[in-house]
DNA sequence: TTGAGTGCAAACTATTTGCAACTGG
DNA sequence: CCAGTTGCAAATAGTTTGCACTCAA
């Protein structure tokens, strides 16, 4: 699975590119559909294993939703995210990491945690109407 | 889709029970396989019919893991989650709900935010050695 | 040269759905 | 009675994988 030393290739250098350039979270499928246009035989299974080698690289974050998607950022560095009900969308907080929060939390359990996720949950600006 | 009336049925209120008797937030198929010995001809379909009216009823809370399994819970009251990342197990916290944090989060991103979710990740006790 | 990467197609997993038979109110 | 519910099987949706060929180091 894990490939012990790494190659490059085209198609991997460009589907990290376009998600460093993205804010919009892209899905698997809507990288493919990007990327068919410079690669037309360009099939899904090269996008996920690609996908796949960048989040094992730490090049990229998987977060996922469920029986929905699935979707990748070119952002490491932690930090929250809000998700709309309405329409889906993803976008980065921009609030300042809470770093304490993890060993609150693990105080006050007990349990062995290292790291802690938030999630907004709302209406974003676009279907607000 | 939603039922506008609902009915009732033994398979429902038997899925219902287990829910609110567990700890361990079943999957759909752990419930499944835990009702057959009742249900010899119970199918996935209906098991994933009620799961869907009970959360519609708000009687359960769906919990997705991307792309492994997503889990539900009789619990309806706000808590935060403890998710072990050797095994995949689910925790509630037992600890309060910040209820000021949504609206906190809010104000400093101005996102029309109406709940937050917090996860814990990290190691469960069974895991730990 | 040669093994990592690719395209293609088939396989898989979790979940959903169409349909005829059943059943609870 | 009769619409909600069920079991069955087929269909989806997203993702993974086997294989022969290609290409980057």
């Amino acid at each position: 699975m894990a490939a012990a030393r790494t190659r490059r290739s085209r198609q991997r250098d460009r589907i990290l590119e376009i998600l460093e350039k993205s804010r919009n979270h892209p899905t698997a499928n809507w990288i493919y559909g990007r990327l068919r246009k410079e690669f037309p035989d360009l099939s899904m299974g090269t996008v996920y294993r690609n996908l796949g080698v960048l989040v094992e690289q730490g090049l990229v974050n998987r977060i996922d939703f469920g029986s929905t998607f699935d979707r990748y950022e070119a952002r490491i560095l932690p930090h929250y995210h809000f998700i709309c009900e309405s329409c889906g969308s993803v976008t980065d907080l921009e609030v300042p990491v809470d770093e304490t929060l993890t060993k609150k939390l693990r105080e006050a359990t007990g349990l062995r945690a290292t790291r802690h996720e938030i999630r907004l949950y709302g209406t974003c600006r676009k279907c607000e109407r």
